[in-house]
DNA sequence: TAATTCAGCTTACATCTGTACGCTATTTTA
DNA sequence: TAAAATAGCGTACAGATGTAAGCTGAATTA
């Protein structure tokens, strides 16, 4: 094994061991070197080797958290493009990567409201991508005017990851009522903002 | 002064110097009893004649916030009452309350989908406490039925929580168009309900 | 007035933290 | 093959943390 084979070998030991440590009781800025170093089965100076701080190893993990995101994004389009409803399969795909990644979505989550702003704003950044997606789809596909379109697409994003959070700390039951409700407001949404295109036609 | 007068102030003194604590970059879990202790002008010791934990102090800054948001509720419908729409009014009020009570604000933000499933739990009562109140105000100005009113209504707290979100971040300026954004969205929300409303007439 | 209560203090300690320094063994380069 | 680079380690230290133990002086009670 090359050594820089060998070198990102552990840096990955190191991220999934952080990621196993961000259950729901720890926080990026609650989880320490040494703690992580202790989990990921490295000495605790080692972990130098790999990153700066422990705010690097956040930064890249957030980073991780948005990519994961992001192919769900597409797996959505995949999946919607061989039917069944956007907004059903987009919350059900949305769901179901909630329950796998339980942990990447939290440390989202969590962040999004942290005490880094460095964090927050990587990611508001993931979030901007799913707006600006929802926006273009929804313009696309409805012809809804730019404003509305963007209105209501983020909208839908802030109420799917509400409903995500209230997923988070719930049993698999409660997870599909909250599905089918957040659903249904999604489905408020979509129609208010048809509504309010036919009143912006009529002026 | 009385002895009990006394340790009641020093109570409080205890409690404001935890709110100074909680600005953008520190959460409950994050601030230490010695740091509390410090800023309260105490010694770390004496922090336990008043709070057995620095968690009990925790859940009575939740608790003071949500009485802080309860009464916020009761100046907005004592504004309503006196004419400006329901949702302009609303959205307004929630908007200076955060300017005003920037950290108080954050604090429930932030424990929502913090560390501690106590804090969560907290939070999420107070949250419940707006559903219900705006359930029950919507049924009773507009006649939706509860199914519909309660998802109308839980849908309007998740976006106006999101909006207060990112207003804590912006700037005075920013602050105003979020709150016009939003303001839009629930409008949304709200003809979409009366829809579905139609809708569920129509079978 | 004398006895009791108790808010707040000081001292002390074990535990954890981040990180500086220098060593070693192995891979990579020349 | 000899020299250089480097991933990982052990040791060490200063600082912070929660909290136990016991004291003090002032307020309260009897």
């Amino acid at each position: 094994m090359s050594r820089q084979e060998q070198k990102l070998r552990t840096r990955r030991s190191i991220i999934e061991a952080a990621f196993l440590l961000l259950d729901e009781q720890r926080s990026l800025s609650s989880i320490s070197l040494r703690e992580v170093a202790r989990a990921a089965g490295i000495a605790p100076t080692s972990f130098y080797r790999h990153f700066k701080d422990i705010d690097e190893l956040g930064l890249t993990l957030v980073d991780e958290a948005g990519l994961a995101l992001r192919q769900l994004m597409r797996q959505a389009r995949a999946r919607i493009a061989s039917g069944g409803g956007v907004i059903n399969t987009s919350v059900d795909t949305f769901m179901e990567f909630i329950t796998a990644n339980n942990n990447v979505f939290r440390l989202l989550l969590r962040e999004h409201t942290g005490t880094s702003m460095a964090f927050r704003a990587a990611v508001l950044r993931e979030i901007k991508h799913f707006n600006v997606e929802l926006t273009d789809y929804t313009i696309s596909t409805t012809g809804l005017p730019y404003n509305i379109a963007n209105l209501q697409a983020e909208a839908m994003v802030k109420l799917v990851f509400s409903a995500g959070a209230e997923a988070l700390d719930a049993s698999e039951e409660q997870k599909l009522n909250v599905a089918e409700r957040v659903k249904l407001q999604l489905r408020f949404v979509v129609n208010g903002a048809l509504q309010a295109k036919a009143e912006q036609a009529n002026n």
